[in-house]
DNA sequence: AAGTCGGGGCT
DNA sequence: AGCCCAGACTT
């Protein structure tokens, strides 16, 4: 039996049950694909769940606001993904009359579709022969034809994109797509294999060179930025704080988050007392402050380290601008903040 | 071709 | 704490 056969007999036998895989609707199948993007089956299935159920059709999805599916989002990252997805909703819902494009070609052209969501959501809805190559895909070819080019590398994208055109099932090419994803996700995992148990174990070459843990192949490691944050926790009498909406380009576009100082070191209590925050933010009302964490509460993304600290800032009255904190949890706001408002008991004021 | 964009999990 | 995982887009 060839890699093929063997490889859609073991996706028969194994294959989890997913909402998505009991459905052809290219809206459910697109859905489900921008979620998963960069992100396991584990994190992204709730909010599949959510959504489908918040937006069963494109036109729901494209009749909400942009700050709604935001917050539906909200602890997924990568939070473009929302934004685009919303983008390409309404270019659907309204432009062509909530009909998905039904080919590759056409689906490559929507915003946050690239190579592998187009070849998914043409094979999966509309078994359409397109090869999809994922990170699990990069993984089970690379080990199972020992392929040591950089997975990341022009000429490493070209060749296995190639390569999985050449092995895809042109009879059922949905069948074949989600069957190489699944068993790289389940069984040709990143880390400890069994390959005792692989149906696959008597012809990979990696298994064979003893080369498992060191393929796929990947290229360089971005340098991590550090960067200092001051958040003002503004708190008045009347029970309201002070939100602010990430406008620019950068982390977090379009959450809310409280308003912000960046240092370029952690500052003291007295470092922060000589900030010019009374005229900047708080419309040169009287405060006291305190500071909500010692140590720095460091947030790591993949390619920043924030180094933390919540300044509570008491006053009077806050600027008409404030909102009520019971409101707080309306807003989108990236795990940073949405994890501070938690532990931190507005309620104790 | 290189850099940007989150968050979770494992050790 | 450090390291790994996983697509689309911008520069």
């Amino acid at each position: 039996m060839d890699f093929k056969n063997k490889l859609t007999n073991w996706y028969s036998d194994n294959k989890r049950s997913l909402p998505w895989r009991n459905t052809k609707n290219p809206y459910y199948i697109w859905l489900s694909e921008i979620i998963l993007q960069q992100t396991q089956v584990k994190q992204g299935l709730p909010y599949y769940e959510d959504f489908i159920k918040q937006y069963p059709t494109v036109f729901d999805l494209a009749n909400a606001s942009e700050e709604e599916v935001l917050k539906l989002w909200q602890g997924l990252g990568y939070y473009s993904r929302a934004r685009n997805l919303h983008t390409t909703a309404k270019h659907v819902a309204f432009e062509l009359d909530g009909r998905f494009p039904n080919n590759y070609k056409d689906l490559l052209k929507l915003k946050g579709v690239g190579d592998y969501t187009a070849s998914a959501v043409a094979s999966i809805a509309f078994n359409e022969v397109a090869a999809v190559v994922d990170g699990n895909v990069y993984r089970v070819l690379s080990r199972y034809y020992g392929i040591i080019t950089p997975i990341n590398s022009t000429d490493g994208i070209k060749e296995f994109k190639k390569l999985a055109s050449n092995l895809i099932d042109k009879e059922q090419p949905a069948t074949f797509n989600q069957a190489i994803m699944e068993f790289g996700a389940t069984q040709c995992k990143p880390k400890n294999p069994n390959c005792t148990i692989c149906p696959l174990n008597e012809s990979c070459m990696a298994l064979q060179k003893n080369m498992i843990e060191f393929l796929p192949v990947k290229l360089k490691k971005t340098k991590v930025k550090t960067r200092f944050f001051n958040f003002l926790v503004c708190i008045d009498n009347n029970k309201n704080t002070l939100l602010e909406k990430r406008t620019s380009k950068g982390i977090w576009q379009n959450l809310y988050q409280f308003p912000l100082i960046e240092s370029n070191k952690s500052l003291s209590s007295e470092e922060f007392h000589l900030l010019n925050i009374k005229d900047s933010v708080l419309d040169n009302l009287n405060f006291d402050y305190s500071l909500y964490n010692i140590e720095d509460i460091v947030h790591k993304l993949s390619h920043q380290h924030l180094y933390t600290k919540f300044w509570i800032i008491e006053t009077k009255e806050l600027p008409k601008k404030s909102i009520a904190i019971k409101e707080i949890k309306k807003y989108p706001v990236p795990v940073l903040i949405s994890s501070f408002i938690d532990a931190f008991n507005f309620n104790d004021l």
